[in-house]
DNA sequence: CTGATAATGTAATGAACGTTACAGTTCATA
DNA sequence: TATGAACTGTAACGTTCATTACATTATCAG
């Protein structure tokens, strides 16, 4: 008799749920269902006769797990906060070419944004942030905070290096990433095509990166700048 | 008898309703009432039961000046986007200290779109953008692009006159704005205090127009700015 | 003042909702 | 296989919701 099961039953509420395989693949099917639910109707539009409908079965397990509506609203939309940044840990080559590397991060923050699932799950939160407070913050410093951090090092060691000027680096790099992913974030938000007519995604890193660079200040090329007015 | 009236009952449908004073009045009530409503329950937690409770009287005037919840919603947030840009009429002087310029207009800008009553536009009209798309294009167009062609202009104007280097205005104010805005209205869009910590609207704007102006490629004041490396 | 129409209040309808009680079923273990 | 717990389906409860039918009141033209 296999007796390897870690002291038969650990004493206290390990899990007042024992877990059948069963039952985690249900509660698995009906976290995306709701996942997909909520992200479709919003928190009070979805209701959870429409989860189960999709997924089959009746409510009983889904209340058995979640508790209620507001439990499985946040246990859904929390883990979908963790997995916000994967795929953005971005390799960030000690690259020379600081304008090249610019320009990978870039396609790489833009592509991540704009996914749907992401901008979907950033429209609920928007929408919900005042009745929940706790999920906005968990998203933010998952999401945005850790990209301003992530290419904040990135910059700090380009300005150490001598390659860049910026003495708050990870001001500046939320400064940045704003400015290549607001636009079309923006827009996508409101159902409108990212860029606008004219330009693609390409047009607009590139215009972004050189804005960033060498900033918009008239310098006539083979003259010397004009120096700081102060 | 006076014949002077319109053919008797205008043939078609004038205006069904004579408008009454009171009428009037109570619609504008009701209106505000619900504006609030929706802003603070979003659209599907909003219940017509609370905005008469709010107004007083009864569902049935409401009913006959909006249609359906639908309707109301409709009215109310066009009306909202018609007056998003207000106060937004920049005078932008045609000054010649574009740096100084540009400082004055980040503020109005920051202090319009964070305003309480616009932020919690944007946010219902996220929200909502994929049921109402009219509205969130209506939106769009009242407010951030009107926003993107009027400093458009004035780059325009300070590129031709050679203080400005950007060969796409529009598109440069685009990037221009969301420098400016995004963090803050980001943040404030999910619950946090506008500004990290350590920094307020003037060291933002501060550091924001500086990258604007002058770029973050490293330059050593006094040496020859290394030209464009194409 | 008088009638006609706009405006409002009362009250109800039918559907959808979140939630729960309870009984039946499945499953891992002994 | 037997047992008890995890799991699931049925069906309901009480509430809230959007919407409407109808009666009543207010308002204005004549």
């Amino acid at each position: 008799m296999k007796v390897n099961r870690p002291a038969a039953l650990p004493a206290v509420a390990e899990n007042v749920s024992r877990r059948t395989p069963r039952g985690e693949q249900r509660r698995e099917a009906l976290m995306k269902a709701a996942h997909e639910v909520f992200l479709e109707y919003g928190y009070s539009g979805a209701s959870i006769e429409e989860v189960v409908r999709r997924v089959g079965g009746s409510k009983a397990s889904l209340y058995s797990y979640f508790g209620n509506k507001e439990g499985l609203f946040r246990d859904i939309i929390a883990a979908q906060c963790e997995e916000f940044m994967k795929n953005l840990g971005i390799p960030i080559a000690a690259d020379d070419d600081v304008e090249r590397t610019l320009t990978q991060i870039s396609r790489r923050f833009l592509t991540v944004f704009m996914q749907p699932e992401r901008r979907e799950l950033f429209r609920i939160i928007v929408a919900e942030a005042p009745r929940f407070p706790g999920l906005a913050k968990r998203f933010y410093e998952n999401g945005p905070l850790r990209a301003r951090r992530l290419l904040g090092n990135y910059f700090r060691m380009q300005h150490d290096a001598g390659a860049m000027h910026c003495p708050d680096p990870e001001c500046t790099a939320s400064l940045f990433i704003e400015m290549v992913k607001a636009t079309p974030h923006h827009r996508s938000l409101l159902g409108l095509p990212p860029y606008h007519p004219g330009h693609d995604i390409d047009s607009h890193i590139k215009a972004a990166v050189q804005l960033f660079l060498h900033g918009a200040a008239a310098i006539k090329p083979g003259k010397a700048r004009k120096s700081g007015s102060s």
